[in-house]
DNA sequence: ATTGTTATTATCAAGTTGATAATAACAATC
DNA sequence: GATTGTTATTATCAACTTGATAATAACAAT
């Protein structure tokens, strides 16, 4: 029988599970079993008795392990005018010559993904991270054997999001690797173009996005620190494509978020500002 | 100012995101830009003009870029008795030799990840794909540059349920990897004694599962493809730790599910047997 | 002062939840 | 063969949430 398997599912946190007191040990023997046959960390093939950590790691050679060349790629999201932009950059080299990409690149050999987006981040679009409020968190690895046509490129993808006023888009600073570096509008651009498999990576960053924002104030992710409900209720049109009616809007979001007394003066009635007051939604939204 | 970044959430999907029509196509010039520095694939320092994507393959050297040696991580799930257990095998070399660690091994060149995933699972636990319901999913990707004291081993961690009548839990044989196989409950175990950061990525996979089940049927993939209404309780049951109301449970799983007519007798009234019939729950559950 | 615009609060019917009870369908026992 | 124990399913009800719509409030501009 095929398993039952969806390659980009995810799952919806809350507060870490109970979790009853740990009381048993493990049991089971502790004996080395039968010899270990194929080239694992932790099961080399080593027919004598348990060596030590040390003569372990003395004796180890990493060329005889398979290994691949590790990058992160970005989906990097603001808000316009109630429009979602993604940062791409113009490839300037082959394959994909011309195409946009999404920013990334190389994990250095001593930075976990996470460094590696935020040091990617910096360089290819020229962002002053010191300057910018930004969300980072991982999405989901990109695996396939021939994704890149050059060699084997395994990409954890990253979901960042990049506060903004609402109506002016961070300028992108050509970085280093990229001969280019601009905002597209994500509903309204030919994703099917974007380079490699970053149709995909994009996808999965949108709905990510989309589906967290149902029950968490990650939209409030991008716009200022403090914010009014019109601002957030802009960020869900922008994602959800919807027009949520402000009234009801207000009634739900106001409760996850703290008043901080001061107000703004536009066109209308002065609006109240916010902040983060919770980062849940409950219940969640579902969107329309 | 430090970016706010959360290492691991997840998110909650629904059906894509509306998304408007692609009808821009990307804009900007097309020219190559400045001239790259950085190795990374898609903008290799070529002084010249664009090469042709021919020419560029040939060029090509694997040895410029930093690699790392690819994993997969398996958190194997299953319920007997009301009891959420996960799935070990013991460590027969160092490090942690002796220790309890989550089944896994290498991503081979031609596979991507999942199907490391489904090869390991049947390797290092002895199961037969074709006899039993099994699900996967991506979990995360982990990647510190110290998890493996030995190399730069970054494991794509995967969640995988296996389908059971309740009450017995499959026969674990040894791989050819691991001294033993074994399972252990998930909510009663030591679990900070499992090897490298596999408790984190045990954490990660119940946080995933009990996440998931608040909003989507899929506690349906630990009970068999015909199940009562009471053996998916105790499925929430197990992984919530918290019993849940049997005539509420009832009223809301219900609009999820497919009577199929049959009953089942045992002690009691002859409870009804449903297939899953959406994915989705709606409204969520909440968490008590 | 009036008008236009936006924010916020209010109202109401329909639906959902949590708690609790009532009913129903058996097996086992007397 | 009626009674008892056990479990499944349905029902009830008050509290709460939602979606739709309207009313009120707070300004700027005229």
């Amino acid at each position: 029988m095929i398993p039952n398997s969806s390659q980009d599912s995810q799952a919806r946190p809350g507060s870490l599970g109970v979790g009853g007191p740990p009381t048993k040990a493990r049991p089971g023997s502790l004996g080395v079993g039968g010899p270990p046959t194929k080239a694992r960390p932790g099961s080399l093939g080593v027919g004598g008795p348990p060596e030590t950590e040390a003569t372990f790691l003395a004796g180890y050679d990493p060329k005889d392990y398979p290994s691949v060349a590790l990058t992160v790629d970005l989906v990097v999201f603001a808000v316009a005018n109630k429009v979602l932009h993604v940062a791409v950059v113009e490839r300037g080299a082959q394959p994909f010559l011309g195409n946009w990409a999404l920013p990334g690149g190389f994990v250095q050999p001593g930075e976990d993904a996470l460094a590696a987006a935020n040091r990617e981040l910096a360089e290819e679009t020229g962002l002053d991270l010191g300057a910018h409020r930004v969300f980072v968190e991982q999405l989901a690895t990109f695996s396939a054997p021939q994704r890149d046509p050059r060699m084997r490129v395994v990409s954890v993808a990253h979901l960042i999001l990049l506060a903004g006023d609402g109506t002016n888009l961070v300028e992108l600073r050509s970085g280093t690797d990229a001969s280019d570096a601009q905002w597209l509008p994500v509903h309204a651009m030919d994703r099917t173009s974007l380079a490699f498999d970053h149709a995909d990576i994009l996808a999965a960053g949108l709905e990510r996005l989309a589906g967290k924002m149902e029950y968490t104030t990650i939209a409030a992710q991008l716009v200022p620190e403090e914010f009014t409900l019109s601002a957030l209720r802009d960020v869900y049109a922008a994602v959800w494509q919807a027009e949520l009616p402000a009234g009801n809007f207000t009634r739900k979001m106001r409760t996850s978020l703290t008043p901080t007394g001061r107000k703004v003066q536009a066109v209308g009635a002065p609006a109240s500002l916010f902040t983060i007051g919770s980062e849940w939604i409950s219940p969640p939204w579902s969107r329309p």
